[in-house]
Order: C-alpha cells, then sequence, then structure tokens
DNA sequence: GTACGTATGAGGGTTATACCTCAATCCGCT
DNA sequence: AGCGGATTGAGGTATAACCCTCATACGTAC
C-alpha cells in the first residue's frame, strides 16, 4: 500500500501538470486520494500580503462541516480556521477537530484520530513566499508520512495547473531592475522621501513615485517595504 | 615631515576626543594643521535622508572663497557645491578649484596643485551611514598620503568631540527591538499593511502604529523602509 | 513600596505614498 | 521602418502612514 502511494504519486503529478481542464485536475485528484480517506477538497491561491488569506478558490468539493452538506466557497473561507493556520506554517501538517467543552475546536496535529474530519493542509510556497493551497480532509484518512509526501507532490502540481488553467496570464515583465530603479530604491533604504530624491536626481516626484511603481511590479511586491526586503535579499541594494 | 605628522597625529586625536570646549578643539586643529599649509576649516553634522546635507554647522573659519572674507555658514552652504559630493563619497578625498571658461569649477583630484583652493573633505560615518564631515582649505597644502590619514583621524575625532559637547544628549533608548516590535516589523516587510497586521495580531491599527514608531526610534530611521535594511543587517528579521 | 520597560490604545491632525491610467522621447535591435 | 524597453512626466484621486502627545496596565527589579 505504502508502496503503491509512493510509486503512483510521480504518475498521477505528471498526469495533474498535463490536465487541460480544471475537471481533469479535480478527477485526478479525487482518484488518487480517495483510497487513502480523502473525500472533502479545496484548492485555492492565496497570500500573505492579506489578512484574508484566500485570494481565489479554484475547487471546493464534500463535506466540510459534518453537516451533511457539500459546501460553498464563501461559506469554507468564513468557517474554516485552518486556513488561518496557513500564515503560520512552513510545511504542510494535518489538523483535526475535536469536540470540545467550548464547541468545536481544530488543531494541529501528527496523528488525526478520532470520529469526525480530520484533514491534510499544505501550502504551496513561492520565491515571495505563500502563493496557494490545498486542503484534502475525510473522517477515516491515511496519515503516513508517505502519503503526506505523495499528497503534497500531487497538491502542489494541482495548484500550478488550476492557476496555469484559471489565471489570465499576466504579460511578462522582467524582474531586473535598471540601473535608475535600483538608484531610487537604494535611496528609499537609506531613508528619503520620494520629494527628496526626486531633488537630488533632479526628477519631479512623480518620476521617483513610478519608479517605485515600476520596482514593485518587477519584485512583485505589495509595498515598497516588501520591495526593499526582496531587493536586499537579491543583492540589488546593499543591506 | 611625514614621520612627525604621523607620530603627532595620535596625541593631538587624543587632545581632541578630551577637549572640553569647542575652541579648544578649534585650537588644536588649527594648530595641527596649519604646518601642512590648511586654514580654513569646516565643522558640521550631516545626513544622507535629506537633500540638504548639512544639518548644523559647528565651526566654520576661514577666507573660504578667496574673496578676502572670512565666511559664515549660511554662505558656505550655499556657495560650496563640494559639500553635496559628500553623498556620494565613501572615503575623504581632495578637491580644487580652477578658473574655466565657465567660471569656478570644483573638481575632485588625487593631489590638488595651481593657484587658488584646495582642500580635503573628510566624511564622518557611523552605524547609520553619513554622521558628519570636516573640510580642511588651503592655498598650499600638503597632500600627501600620510597627512590625508592624519588628518582624517584628528578630523573624525573632532566630529565626534564637537557633537558630544553640543548636541544635547538624548535620552538613551535602547535599539533592541522587542519580540513583539520584531514581529511587527516582520510583517511589514513581508508586505503587510499596518491595519492587515493589526487584525491579525488581534491589535488596535494605533498600536501598530505605536509600534512602528518605536522601532524608527530604536533603530534610529528616519522612515519604515529605512527601518526594515537596517533590521536586515542586524538579523532581527529575516531578509 | 518605587521605578522602569513593554504592550496596548488613542485624540487630533498632517504628510506622504500609492492607485489607475495615459503619454512622449530616446535608444537599440530586428 | 517598427517594436520594445528605459526614462520621464502627469491628471485625478484615494489610501496609508506618520507626527505630537497623552494614558493605563502589567511584570520585573531593586
Amino acid at each position: 500500500m505504502t508502496s503503491a502511494a509512493g510509486d503512483n504519486a510521480f504518475n498521477v503529478t505528471l498526469a495533474v501538470e498535463h490536465a487541460g481542464t480544471l475537471t481533469a485536475i479535480e478527477e485526478t485528484v479525487r482518484a488518487y486520494s480517495a483510497p487513502f480517506g480523502y473525500d472533502r477538497f479545496v484548492l485555492f491561491s492565496a497570500t500573505a500580503a492579506r489578512d484574508e488569506v484566500v485570494e481565489r478558490i479554484y475547487w471546493v468539493e464534500g463535506d466540510w462541516f459534518d453537516d451533511g452538506e457539500c459546501v460553498d466557497a464563501d461559506t469554507y473561507i468564513r468557517r474554516c480556521p485552518m486556513t488561518h493556520h496557513i500564515l503560520e506554517a512552513k510545511e504542510p501538517f494535518f489538523w483535526t477537530k475535536t469536540q470540545g467543552k467550548k464547541g468545536e475546536q481544530y488543531r494541529v496535529v501528527r496523528a488525526p484520530r478520532g470520529d469526525g474530519i480530520h484533514g491534510l493542509q499544505i501550502p504551496v510556497f513561492g520565491p515571495l513566499g505563500l502563493e496557494g493551497a490545498m486542503s484534502l480532509g475525510g473522517e477515516r484518512i491515511n496519515a503516513s508520512s508517505t502519503v503526506r509526501l505523495a499528497l503534497t507532490l500531487v497538491a502542489t502540481a494541482a495548484f500550478c495547473a488550476a492557476r496555469r488553467l484559471l489565471e489570465a496570464p499576466v504579460a511578462e515583465m522582467s524582474s531586473q531592475l535598471s540601473n535608475r530603479e535600483k538608484e531610487v530604491l537604494a535611496w528609499i533604504a537609506a531613508g528619503r522621501r520620494q520629494a527628496d530624491i526626486a531633488a537630488t536626481l533632479g526628477l519631479s516626484q512623480r518620476t521617483v513615485e513610478n519608479h517605485l511603481r515600476r520596482i514593485r511590479q518587477r519584485l512583485g511586491a505589495t509595498t515598497t517595504a516588501q520591495a526593499i526586503r526582496i531587493a536586499v535579499h537579491r543583492g540589488d541594494i546593499e543591506r
């Protein structure tokens, strides 16, 4: 069984990568994970730059809240506290829902057991951190390390494939900063304000503003502060 | 002569460090540099965070513009373009003023020669970059490497001593960030806005704002962007 | 007990930055 | 010639950050 999970995972992952429709992705993942007890799925794009972690839900399926009903996207977002836990996660984690004195509680666990819903949450990271996640749930799930690794492979491929299919291709922009852009960003990192940089360089403040916008786009940063951290990391500006 | 410059420099530097008044600093520096042809002086605190480099002039003396008059502080600031060059300087540099077709021009040179005023500009750097500078000028100056090094020693000590004497002591605040402060700054560096961080941490936005102010004070930063660069450099947050 | 530092919160207000979108010029390359 | 990228600039507007100052509560050390 464990050997089958590992052997087959690569084929499944490749199949997902080459899937031509979201439906094909769903079917492939569903078929692969069903033998391990997973019959609930949610796949979404995410970002750490906003408090609402979930940007877009690509796929949600199954009775997630054990109330006999398949859940819709909005309900899932509002009710599942495990989603929020992704902000602190560095790797996939199992969670379990227990019925305690204070009502239902979700906990991160190593080995989910007992009645109720359990799940595996798999964050997908990219160059700028969190990009998305997949969550798989069930009542009697195989939570072995092999299955965890296999599902991580498959889920990551599913996320990337879904994103490829569903997100409009963004016109490629070079991520390489021009010399002028580096210069402007270095001044910002030195504590200068836009107006002062403009005066120093003999530009309009609007130009400095536009350079910074361009810089953020190139680096995929939400804020200029983030852009500085990224640029330092890449060696574009000095620490 | 060169050996005398080097041997005596340390004594002079120590004397400057222990000087009890700005007058004593001036007298010591003046006496030391006169044999090398320097008879014009300006000592000032500076910052790279503003386009007006000069923050405060501690000492200005001599006929800086060769018009037979000792210059006052405001005139020096307005007329000397070499001051601005400090923003790009990483080390002390000699400059010379030439009379060209377009009027008088200042140039950075390795060996000042010819008629007119020459000088040595010595930036003083600290943990956050440029903190001040001293400029020494004359018409026939000794621009040897030994004198340059010696004067750098003395001038740096002069700047620090003058600052100690003239700037009001600021109540010492620990520069060590608290855990909460590090946490808040890490979120900023990850691209989160203050309002979002507040929601994530369960605080008021005003509290986040206050943490950031505290962070900037501790790190001696003018802007939050600068604080991020400093914190990355110090290892307080991850790159 | 007192003093200090951290954490939290805010009144009242100003400044700076950022968003969306458009545009022109110059240069290098095909 | 056309095209793309870098550089520069902006209209109109909204959002976010920041400033100065004040305050309370809690924990720790002396």
